[in-house]
RNA sequence: GCCAGGGUGGGGUAGUCGGUCAUCCUAAGGGACUGUGGAUCCCUCGACCCGGGUUCGAAUCUCGGCCCUGGCCCCA
């Protein structure tokens, strides 16, 4: 049999239900606060990545030519596509900009519990506001977020200030190599790389600094630095809102264009993929050719979310399936369709089944029957059948239909 | 790229130190039935992941690949 494709996915009715449920909660979110959706292509041209994170990313994509011998890419995130529409047209729109999106990415890399090569993510820019206010509108939009999808999570906020303050005086690459450790919380290759490089005497705040519970400890640590003001500002919007986050002054992601307030979230119940949450402040727009607009956004794992909030329970909508003679067919597409008018999810048979045959296969699918033969066509009537219960009543089609929409969900 | 465990009808399974046209459950389709059948009975459909090797004979042993599950690495 044919295969789908590695690390794909098939989705059946049922969890595209679930699916759609939470997008829409996601998607509900970001309209309260203002953020509009907006569309980029699924693929760009290579160079708009390699541009944002490196060449050493080609391999971890789906890159290929196109006949006009383009180079070409199924996008693997969606902020630099974002950035570099906003760079195309949206800079003379007014500032700030609030934009959101729900698409699909791909990328190269092997499968495993949440992490598959085509993948959703759902997520958030708002471009033109440097303010302590819009990093943290940014990181309460995401709380809610997810907090509207069910998932259970915790979320971590930090700042690269304090830690670049002290790697201030090192190379590029010695910075690099410490902060990859340090994001990792791998203590032991941080010890060896300090030592390495003669900078034992970083071991301990550095370690201090990661482990700060709370904004005035770091201060403390690492003395006055330009970003206090705005750093303990938005620490205090996020505590005046009873925002549930831990202060992480660990978090290293993103070296190459996070400029300042980052944050994370894990759910609770997940394996080794548990991250489910990533954003920051970032520069991205004067890579694409635009202005060195300060931007700010997150991006939420939504195929992560599915697999942490599980299997759950869809509000079920009645279906009415629609039993006929055949010399009452006609009938029987006319009641459908007024059931469906109203709303109601009407079916018929298509497989030229007898009556037995259809209500058996309707006691299967449907929550209601509504039986037309002869009789109710010549009286003009219905035969309601509730097909839990196994009552029925001959009734008028407007009852029937009004008997159907009381039950909502059922 | 690395490690571990796995792939038998649509779903779930039995069989595997080699040996009849591969077991059972379930789902699906058809028939009987022709105004209540979520029933009953009968029938049908449908599988050993792919390829090479060993052998008289491979679902079973062996090698390679593909895919799945989880972990490592990576994670924009």
């Amino acid at each position: 049999m044919l295969q789908k494709p590695r690390g794909t996915r098939d989705f059946l009715p049922d969890e595209m239900e679930r699916r759609r449920l939470i997008e829409r909660r996601m998607r509900e979110a970001a309209r309260r606060w203002g953020y509009r959706e907006v569309c980029t292509p699924d693929f760009e041209n290579l160079e708009l990545f390699t541009m944002k994170s490196g060449e050493g990313i080609i391999q971890e994509m789906y890159v290929f030519e196109d006949k006009g011998g383009r180079q070409l890419t199924l996008r693997p995130e969606v902020t630099a596509a974002v950035l570099r529409m906003y760079v195309n047209e949206g800079k003379v729109l007014p500032k700030p900009i609030r934009w959101c999106y729900f698409a699909d990415c791909f990328r190269y890399e092997r499968p495993q519990k949440g992490r598959y090569r085509q993948f959703w993510q759902f997520g958030v820019e708002l471009i033109g506001a440097d303010t302590a206010l819009a990093d943290a509108e940014v990181i309460m939009l995401a709380d809610e977020a997810l907090q509207s999808s069910g998932v259970t999570f915790d979320l971590h906020v930090g700042h690269l200030a304090p830690m670049k303050h002290l790697l201030a005086d090192l190379a590029p690459g010695d910075q690099r190599a410490i902060m990859a450790c340090l994001d990792k919380h791998d203590q032991e290759g941080l010890r060896a790389a300090l030592v390495g490089r003669g900078l034992t005497r970083l071991a301990e705040p550095l370690a201090a600094l990661s482990e700060c519970r709370n904004v005035a400890e770091v201060f403390e640590i690492i003395g006055d630095i330009p970003e206090r003001a705005r750093i303990e500002e938005t620490f205090a919007l996020l505590d005046s809102q009873n925002i549930n986050y831990q202060p992480d002054f660990g978090i290293a992601r993103g070296l190459d264009y996070y400029t300042g307030m980052v944050f994370e979230g894990f759910a609770r119940n997940l394996g080794a993929e548990n991250q489910i949450l990533g954003g920051g402040t970032y520069r991205l727009a004067h890579l694409f050719g635009g202005d060195d607009v300060a931007s700010c956004g997150f991006a939420i794992g939504f195929d992560r979310v599915m697999v942490s909030v599980g299997d759950f329970a869809l509000a079920h909508e009645p279906v009415v399936g629609v039993v006929c003679t055949p010399e009452a067919r006609a009938r029987a597409l006319e009641v459908a369709r007024a059931f469906r008018e109203a709303g109601v999810r009407a079916e018929v048979d298509l497989m030229q089944r007898g009556m037995g045959a259809q209500l058996a296969h309707a006691a299967k699918t449907a929550d209601f029957a509504v039986v037309l033969g002869k009789r109710e066509v010549e009286a003009g009537t219905v035969t309601l059948k509730d097909l839990h219960s196994g009552e029925q009543q001959e009734r008028s089609l407007e009852d029937a239909i009004a008997e159907v929409t009381r039950h909502g969900a059922c």
